[in-house]
DNA sequence: TCGCCTGATAGTTGCC
DNA sequence: GGCAACTATCAGGCGA
């Protein structure tokens, strides 16, 4: 109960959470990947698709970069960004 | 031409399928993070915490592998392997 | 009118430098590769050499400090701390 | 000079020679970040610069891969993009 | 089936 | 000191 005295039990707690979702996410990866063998099975070109899934999520990340740069330019011209909702 | 549309419809399942498993995992990864600013805010360290989690799920005879020759390399250097430990 | 001119030059001039200094830096980073495929193609095993270049890097206070924490970990968690060496 | 014996003089120089190139790029990191500090000193808003050249460095990043995408989709339909270039 | 390469993830570093 | 961006590492997918 000295100074080495973490609290154990907390962090075997906070350990095994991190370890529960970690196999979860594991478990996700392994369906992507089987639908993929699936669309490859029917015939498609995985290599393809994943350019495809890429760019559509890429889509909405530009945007929100675009946006994100507007508000820093009209910041630096001394407007208020909040003023430029599309 | 019912072809292309049969498969471009099939296309459509499998990437919206895709889409919906990555977003999922996404959720997985923020609340993993989520976990690790709980920890902090507990006074844990969460890059050591991070080593944990790593050591837990290798191997140890995987972890011993590697350990020797990390040794070998270090001799060769002329360092002592006994204060490497990392 | 002027102002503007002459903040555009300066700011030019800024950001070429930069951009030039970034090549150097991808250029140096290929390099770097470039060694550890050598290495690689002589039978070296990069992985536990990139551990190496690590901990010759790390100061040994420091890493000393992060050992003691990761075995108060592992012993909080029920592990024996000295097999645990990564 | 048993087993243990890697080549040590080998390994020793690679080394040696990563730290050489990491200790190089650590400087280009410096230079950068001192150019920024003569921006800031100057009156410009670093942010924004990083973001002009973030965009700049996208620019040609995101034509490659446009090229890249478009050859991808000729082969996909059986044409060889080695008969596309610009 | 093995090795290589690319893409995703995690760690480090710099900025605020 | 915390947060965000960048870099380096690692794992999975593809091709030989």
């Amino acid at each position: 109960m000295a100074e080495g005295s973490i609290a154990a039990g907390q962090l075997k707690s906070l350990v095994e959470r991190i370890e529960r979702l970690e196999e979860e996410k594991q478990t996700i990866s392994a369906d992507i990947r089987e639908v993929y063998a699936e669309a490859k099975s029917h015939g498609f070109d995985t290599k393809v698709m994943r350019q495809v899934v890429r760019i559509r999520k890429q889509d909405s990340a530009e945007r929100q970069e675009e946006e994100a740069i507007r508000d820093l330019y009209l910041h630096a011209l001394g407007m208020a960004p909040d003023s430029s909702e599309t």
